[in-house]
DNA sequence: ATTTCGCACTCTGAACTGGAGAGTGCTGAA
DNA sequence: TTCAGCACTCTCCAGTTCAGAGTGCGAAAT
């Protein structure tokens, strides 16, 4: 299969064609035809010369054509050639960026933060937000404290990672005063502040068995406390975290208005799973990641591109946000928006502000 | 306009046809004819009389046709008839009410089993459920707790109502050490443990400057925090929180899924003041209450039914659950899942099992 | 060698058609 | 009061047609 192109390269005109032609069909929506791309590429080609191009363009895997006679629509290989050569990114104008500091209020706590933030991205580029934070590979235990409720109940509230905080309830086999719960936690705090929340898991029932010898009510009472709180504490730890907004924005896409594929879309939004997989792809990933169709193989999202970007603090990556839309998006704009979001969210979380 | 029915009152006949009709419009969704109800209904009358009947269902505005010539459909005041007086509500089997009882583990914290709660109604119902927790009038403070954090940040905890945690970070002048904060903590607590949170938010300054005299270092301390924590405290509580599930499902319900339709009602699913608004009405109702259509005066749920129960501790009323769906759902089947489910999640919050 | 013109061809989508099917309302007879 | 008969209405579907947009290709023009 040799293609007909008489150099494997594609000439200047041709690329300049094909960056027209996408751009136009990300702003319509309907395949491009060839007057209507000799019209919009001021180039004073005829339909017929730009019907060669297009034969080419299609030979290389760029276009692809709907049915026998209608125009040219990018394939998932064109969009990629798109936005890595082709595309020239827009600067956000200044209310923009104001507006996105507006959001990124640093006074907020964390988790109301990334929810502003998603829903920030889905207002901003009428598509839908999402900001992951990953799994925490190392949970530093911070503090630990124990407040009696009624019934035999007792709330546990673990603080971990300087910043999250983590409460449940656990029933105990009797009442315990709040005296005797500050005791226990003052106990196990000594012991455990500054461990890895793994470790205390493992080791904090082995521990105190050790130092049984000096046994008392307070550490009877640690113990048992203890035992409880860490119990199943493995299901709450090491979850990621997933902030969705906007998803309505995506039943406006004509591509994805059908009902079959819509309800498809937003299980798999409900479900996070696959979208934290894919995020967590574009984790490492320097700066701004694109998946494109196909590419992120899913297909569930086979007409979508999910633009993504790690954030992070005192160059730690911290998680990653992003943005998913239909293939044929504005990625001129909403690349900055996720690239200036994401720098601007690590600020906002950087104490030292 | 005299109707043509030649009695006030409807036949016990006309009644029971009319349960059939619903019924079959239940099942099967389509305008109901009348050879069709001739043979549901085992009553051995022609199309021809039945079609007499219809005509004075008619005339009582319970039925509707789409078109002249097309089957009958229950207009929302038939449905109305029919959940009210009509019904008969099938008792749930051992299975369901088996598969109900092991979701609500009262182990689970509060928010997990709201959650859960809302996600097993709309698993069994194959509709959407919804969970709401109202805003508490009453908010006691039963602890506050300070943690250093890193940056002249501290973590504020404050649990109240005996099962809430509230967290903030709040920005201080400067970092304190944790002993310094254990003690503010400690006065905080003694003093104002037990108290409606308004009132915290009200008197905490005023309280501390009346005992001035004996300033010292916790208690400057405790001023500090004191101040910043409530300071915007008031936009925190008092908050109802509402949780949804399986709103992908609504997206097979054939009346509903035109797109337009759809993300009207996400939209209003994910704005939740109207739902909020809608439920509370509920609050105050005995038990099982029923919105039909445009009843529930939001005419994004005009092809809606809503059925919710209140869900009560020691006879107390903590929130309202419910199931939203088309009008056209098993009412027979739904209504008893509503029902126990608010009855097992009430004992499932009961703190004294 | 590239560009262009002309032409036959293809495919879509909207508009119109006719017939089958389901259902109705009404009238007059049982 | 019930029912059979009948004319009528409305929907839905399958064809059919037709204009419009676009293509590919060969031959002419530059």
């Amino acid at each position: 299969m040799v293609t007909k192109a008489n150099s494997s390269q594609l000439s200047e005109r041709s690329l300049y064609l094909f960056k027209v032609l996408v751009e136009h069909f990300i702003q319509d929506g309907a395949p491009v035809g060839s007057r209507t791309l000799a019209k919009d590429s001021s180039l004073n080609l005829s339909p017929a010369t730009i019907r060669n191009v297009m034969a080419d363009l299609e030979d290389f895997g760029l276009l692809d054509s709907p049915h026998t006679s209608s125009g040219r629509v990018p394939t998932a290989k064109g969009y990629r050639l798109f936005v890595d050569s082709l595309l020239r990114v827009k600067d956000l104008n200044s209310i923009e960026v104001e507006k996105i500091a507006k959001e990124l209020d640093p006074e907020n706590d964390f988790k109301s933060l990334m929810q502003r933030t998603s829903s920030m991205l889905s207002d901003i580029t009428q598509l839908a937000g999402v900001v992951m934070l990953p799994r925490t590979e190392q949970s530093t235990l911070q503090h630990m404290e124990f407040v009696a409720l009624s019934g035999n109940r007792v709330l546990v509230i673990l603080v971990v990672n300087d910043r999250e905080v983590q409460n449940r309830i656990i029933h105990t086999s009797r009442a315990y005063s709040a005296s005797e719960l500050q005791e226990a936690s003052n106990y196990l705090n000594e012991i455990f502040v500054g461990k890895d929340l793994t470790f205390v898991r493992n080791n904090i029932l082995d521990e105190l068995e050790r130092t049984k010898e000096k046994l008392n009510q307070s550490m009877q009472t640690a113990i048992e406390m203890a035992q409880l709180a860490f119990d199943y504490e493995k299901s709450k730890i090491n979850k990621d975290e997933l902030f969705f907004s906007g998803e309505t924005n995506l039943m406006d896409v004509a591509e994805l208005c059908e009902v079959e594929k819509l309800k498809k879309l937003f299980n798999t939004f409900n479900q996070k799973r696959d979208i934290l997989h894919l995020l967590e792809q574009a984790i490492s990933a320097d700066g701004i990641q694109i998946f494109i169709g196909e590419e992120s193989g899913h297909d569930v999202l086979d007409n979508c591109s999910v633009v993504t970007s790690p954030y992070e603090v005192d160059g730690k990556i911290l998680g990653v946000l992003g943005v998913i839309g239909p293939t044929r998006m504005h990625y001129e704009r909403v690349i900055p928006i996720v690239d200036v979001t994401a720098k601007m969210l690590g600020s906002a979380l950087n104490p030292n502000n």
